[in-house]
Parts: C-alpha cells; sequence; structure tokens
DNA sequence: GCAATTTGACCCCC
DNA sequence: GGGGGTCAAATTGC
C-alpha cells in the first residue's frame, strides 16, 4: 500500500515535493515579477517544506526501541520519555520534590536552545511579530540587565496536559525596536498545533501589545524611533536587512535571492544527534528558515555555538521538532538511513540544488 | 466562570 | 550576592 515507505519517508517526501512545488512557483512569479507577498508566501513555503524535510532527516533517529533516547534529541522533556516508556510518570509526580526539581532543571539547561530573530513587517505592523503557530502562555516578565525592554517568558499551553516543555523568551532588541529575538528552548511534544496551523488566540499578540505599552513607559525616544521606522514600514517600505549581516555573530547569508528579513541564530544545541548532520546538507541547502505562520518576510542564516566548539549545524524549527517527536514516537526506525530513494521518484526537479551528498 | 496575564517573590546558578 | 528563570497568587478579560 505504502511501498515499504515509512511515515517519516513519506513526509520527508511530501515535503520536499511540496517545497519543489513553491520553488516552481517562485520562479514563475521572479520571471513575471508580481508581488513581493506573493514572493514572500512562497519562500516561506519553500523554507518551510524544506525545514522538515531537513528535521525529518536530522530528527529520524533510531527510535527509543532500539537506541536511548537521549541519542535522539538530547531532550529530557520529550514525551518519549527517557527510558521510552509511553508515561512521564516519575517526571508529572516528582513535582514539587526538590530534587526532582532540580533534575528538572538541569535537564532543561540541556534543552537545545536556538534564538529566532524577527523583525516586524509592514504587513503585520504591530500586531504580530511571530505567530509561530503554537499556543503559548505567557509565566513571566523580566527586567534584564542592560537591556531596554524586559524579557517576556512563555511556556506551552499544554505543558500541563500534554507535558510539553518548549518555553521561548520574547525579547525586543535594544538597537532595533522592530526587530524581536525569540529565543525558543526545548520542543514542543504536545502536538496541538504546528507552523502550519497558525493559532488564532497567540499570546504573542498580546506580548506584542505589551511590549509596545512598555516601551511608552520606557524609552521615549526609542519608541519614536520605533514609530518612525513602523511608519515606514506601512508606507511600503522594507528595512534593509544587509545590517542585521552585521550582527556580533558571522552570519551565513541566505542563498534565496529574493529573500528578505529575518534571522535565526541558533545559540545553543546539546543534542548528540546533531552531530550526525552533515554540514553539507546546509551547505548546500542553505541555512534558510521561515517561520511558515509568519507573513513578514524574513531571512535567516545560522550561528552554530556549540559547547563542544564542534561545527554542528543545525536548524530548529519548534514545530517541526514535534512532529518529528511525534513521527518517532509512532515509528520504529529511523528512515534516515534508507534514504536512498531516487529523487525522479516523487518528481523532484533533478536541476533543483538538492545535495544528497550527506546521505550514505 | 474560566483562561490568560501580571507581577512580586522565590530559587538556582555563576 | 546578583542576575536570570520560574512560580504562583492576584488581577484582568472574554
Amino acid at each position: 500500500m505504502d511501498g515499504g515507505w515509512s511515515f517519516e519517508q513519506k513526509t520527508l517526501i511530501s515535503e520536499l515535493i511540496q517545497g519543489m512545488e513553491f520553488a516552481k512557483q517562485l520562479r514563475g512569479h521572479l520571471t513575471s515579477a508580481p508581488s513581493t507577498e506573493a514572493r514572500d508566501v512562497l519562500m516561506q513555503g519553500i523554507l518551510s517544506s524544506y525545514e522538515k524535510a531537513l528535521l525529518i532527516l536530522q530528527w529520524g533517529g533510531p527510535m527509543p526501541q532500539s537506541q536511548p533516547v537521549v541519542a535522539v534529541s538530547g531532550i529530557p522533556e520529550s514525551p518519549l520519555s527517557v527510558n521510552g516508556s509511553p508515561q512521564s510518570d516519575e517526571f508529572e509526580k516528582g513535582i514539587g520534590d526538590h530534587q526532582q526539581n532540580r533534575d528538572i532543571s538541569k535537564k532543561r539547561k540541556l534543552m537545545p536552545k536556538w534564538t529566532d530573530q524577527v523583525r516586524i513587517s509592514s504587513e503585520n505592523g504591530l500586531e504580530g511579530p511571530h505567530d509561530d503557530g503554537y499556543s503559548w502562555r505567557k509565566y513571566g516578565q523580566k527586567d534584564i540587565l542592560g537591556a531596554t525592554y524586559p524579557r517576556s517568558y512563555y511556556r506551552c499551553t499544554y505543558r500541563n496536559t500534554q507535558n510539553c516543555w518548549a518555553t521561548k523568551q520574547v525579547q525586543r532588541s535594544d538597537e532595533d525596536p522592530t526587530v524581536f529575538e525569540i529565543t525558543y528552548r526545548g520542543t514542543h511534544t504536545c502536538g496541538n498545533s504546528g507552523p502550519s496551523v497558525p493559532s488564532p488566540a497567540s499570546s504573542e499578540k498580546q506580548e506584542q501589545k505589551q511590549i509596545n505599552h512598555q516601551s511608552n513607559h520606557h524609552q521615549h525616544l526609542q519608541q519614536q524611533q520605533s514609530q518612525e521606522m513602523l511608519s515606514k514600514f506601512r508606507a511600503g517600505l522594507r528595512v534593509d536587512t544587509n545590517n542585521l549581516d552585521n550582527n556580533e555573530t558571522a552570519y551565513r547569508p541566505f542563498s534565496f535571492p529574493s529573500a528578505s528579513v529575518g534571522l535565526l541564530q541558533i545559540e545553543h544545541c546539546n543534542s548528540s544527534t546533531l552531530t550526525n548532520v552533515n554540514s553539507s546538507l546546509f551547505g548546500s541547502f542553505s541555512s534558510t528558515f521561515f517561520s511558515p505562520s509568519t507573513p513578514e518576510s524574513c531571512y535567516f542564516s545560522m550561528h552554530q555555538a556549540n559547547d563542544l566548539g564542534q561545527a554542528h549545524n543545525m536548524q530548529h524549527l519548534e514545530s517541526d521538532h514535534t512532529e518529528i517527536i511525534s513521527t518517532n514516537t509512532s515509528s520504529t526506525n529511523s528512515p534516515i538511513m534508507d534514504l536512498e530513494f531516487s529523487l525522479d521518484q516523487v518528481g523532484i526537479d533533478p536541476n533543483f540544488p538538492f545535495d544528497t551528498s550527506f546521505l550514505p
């Protein structure tokens, strides 16, 4: 029925095909020079598809039945649970116990962490800087030393109900108030939503409101500057993103020619699985990321700051983690070593710059 | 009434 | 000891 394809493989193929379709459409758009919004949508689709595909490759490691979960993600909060049992009994029962809390704290430190820099776009204005499609609940806010704007802390709404320990921190950039630095920690294990399923009640919109409100109190001048920029946005101007490349970290520029704004910086990654990701994979795909539910154009490049100092390239999209993890949960073997399928078989244009050198 | 947000306090780590 | 992160009671909004 499925020709022997695993679920991951089919998903991967589907994502690649979809990405290719988007690319073809984009090519047509580029030649006919339509609106930039259409391009953005297409680009977003392309990158989303590749992102998912890559993560399938990346996260599609051996299942817990065959290998420790640690090798899958290094994310203790994975619903797979450390011992692979379907329930995290200890985890839930132990809340409140000091030792358990300490363990949780340690585990949190081991969570993969990456930063997504999102710029407010002309389309979105102040309404929503970055709706990643997940349902977040704000649980704290802090004034950070040396930072103009406070940092907001979010966790997954389904933390208690589905033991989803994904969190994120949102902080408005001092240098550019139109840029939000969103630091994700952990991956979604709830599977309740994802980038492709925009959350209608995004808490970030409220956070945006709040941040804007706070900016009124914090820095009047900066706010003026921000509003000035926003008014420019609204006037149809796009902020030149070239200066984003001048960030303290060396970013690899995104190779898609028409992409414009956005950054994703992976700051920390402890997952041992990531070492399996061949850098050539990303070299060929370029380091691209679009938050699929973020219509604003955004381009990102990737920076690796691994504790081990190794060149572990990785692309993260929490939603995709959710997908991958849930996928892994329902499967027994990783597809990653069985990717010897023909691209022609799935209709992928051989001319498309798809480097398969990473495949075994 | 319920869910989300706010905010002061607490905890942990450097 | 201080800063960052989280908790949880109070508050707010729907």
